[in-house]
DNA sequence: TGGAAACCTTGATGCAGATCAATTTGAAGG
DNA sequence: CCTTCAAATTGATCTGCATCAAGGTTTCCA
């Protein structure tokens, strides 16, 4: 299970964003290869599980490529999603024990991690890891709560758009330059994972995309791929505030 | 404003909860000296803002008594709390600049606050407070998440018995001893406070209350004062399987 | 090339909770 | 003791989303 271990990369990696987001944004190189030496990859299919809510969760890390959900259930079967993971988010709970949630590959799915005693160990000696993962998990903490106010007040068609805004910029962010313009992304999740998302059902999403389409907030090609003539439009159908903060 | 500084209070202190909760698991008595350097209180009327959205913040501080809110406003008024702050809860976002959300006094409210800059100097010099940050943020993570289930999939009646239930275990770790039989507390919050932090109205709020006591899963004594005769009842009500984690 | 399975859309209907509107309760102050 | 005002309750009605149901599309594999 735990294999490809020493995996080696040049230390102007660019393959593995957890050494820009999580851990190494002020590394010495000597740290760098200490944490080359604890690294692994590992693959996904999508619709697997990662880590089951409850089991022992032995790693952290990030992920490189693909989409995976964080997701609670309850014992009849209802399912909400609290997070959604992106390239370049972290998972992991350093000092914890147990995986408190279920964590699921969506897409097929890449993860760069580390495992979790000598990642814990290495934290101990480097003081700015633990600063950069307090800042990433206040971040966390951010979108969480931005996202109840989602679940909480804003009615099916602002859930939808909110959740639109979020893939968008998050997609803008990735692929970067063109500034402005129509931004153009594929939607990485089912009807019914964005249903998860926003505590609505399949039906109430398809509903929805389908009366922001008719009005022109959106342009749709197949089932999941979007255009977005206009943000600033989107955004107000989500009833943010102009240009606020980056959720998730 | 920012008065009382350099109150001193032996090492053995038990006033102030930050010492245990959130800073000093394991500090030496001269860190706890230079806490008490840059330790102070202040105290709030009920109904006042400790602080408003956007504002700079230069505290973070701990509650020691009463009880705070944090919450967040669309433009149109509709409010959503994100988070409730009982006796030793933290606030503060050591590293940022300014307060994510409103944070407002519901009853009188005394907290012990450290100035930030001085406070985050620290942070630097005594590792373990960075880890307790982190372990407390990760706490508020989970509290979090926890709380977008019950606002995204939960029906009103689940909803109140979860609050319920959460303010009652809350209220029976603050005073310990008589491990079972019947829990006794005052609902720290009016019925529209309630609502906000439910996604509810204060009429469904009041409504389910009143349901709730009917069916004798709580009784009431004027408006506030509650018993809960059968803490297991009230958990099944609120949908939680079995003995669940603590939140908020 | 055809058939199955997963995913999505659309329609009809029902209900939980919102909204609108009176009262009632209870605490604080004169 | 009476007045006042915020907090809470309760009722009547409305509506947004859930639920139930019936196709439609796309993908993939035989």
């Amino acid at each position: 299970m735990l294999n490809e271990k020493n995996f080696v990369v040049s230390h102007e990696c660019s393959d593995c964003p957890i050494r820009h987001r999580a851990v190494c944004a002020r590394c010495e190189s000597d740290e760098l290869t200490r944490l080359e030496e604890i690294k692994y990859y590992r693959k996904f299919e999508a619709g697997s599980h990662v880590i089951w809510s409850g089991d022992r969760m032995d790693f952290v890390g990030s992920v490189v490529s693909g989409i995976a959900t964080l997701t609670q259930t309850m014992e009849d079967g209802r399912t909400q999603m609290v997070g959604l993971l992106l390239p370049s988010d972290f998972v992991g709970r350093p000092g914890r024990e147990g995986a408190a949630y279920d964590v699921v590959a969506t897409t097929d799915l890449t993860m760069c991690c580390f495992r979790k005693k000598p990642f814990e160990e290495m934290m101990q000696r480097t003081p700015h890891i633990a600063h950069r993962l307090l800042e990433m998990t206040l971040d966390e903490l951010d979108a969480a709560r931005e996202w109840m106010l989602v679940l909480g007040r804003k009615t099916a068609r602002e859930k939808i758009a909110s959740l639109l805004s979020i893939i968008a910029r998050r997609d803008a962010s990735i692929h970067p330059g063109k500034v402005d313009g129509p931004l153009v992304f594929d939607l990485p999740l089912t009807r019914e994972a964005m249903a998860d998302y926003l505590g609505l059902t399949l039906e109430t999403v398809s509903r929805q995309i389908s009366a922001l389409k008719r009005d022109g907030v959106i342009e749709l090609e197949g089932k999941r791929h979007v255009t977005v003539p206009n943000m600033g439009r989107l955004m107000e159908e989500a009833g943010d505030d102009s240009d606020g903060g980056m959720l998730v």
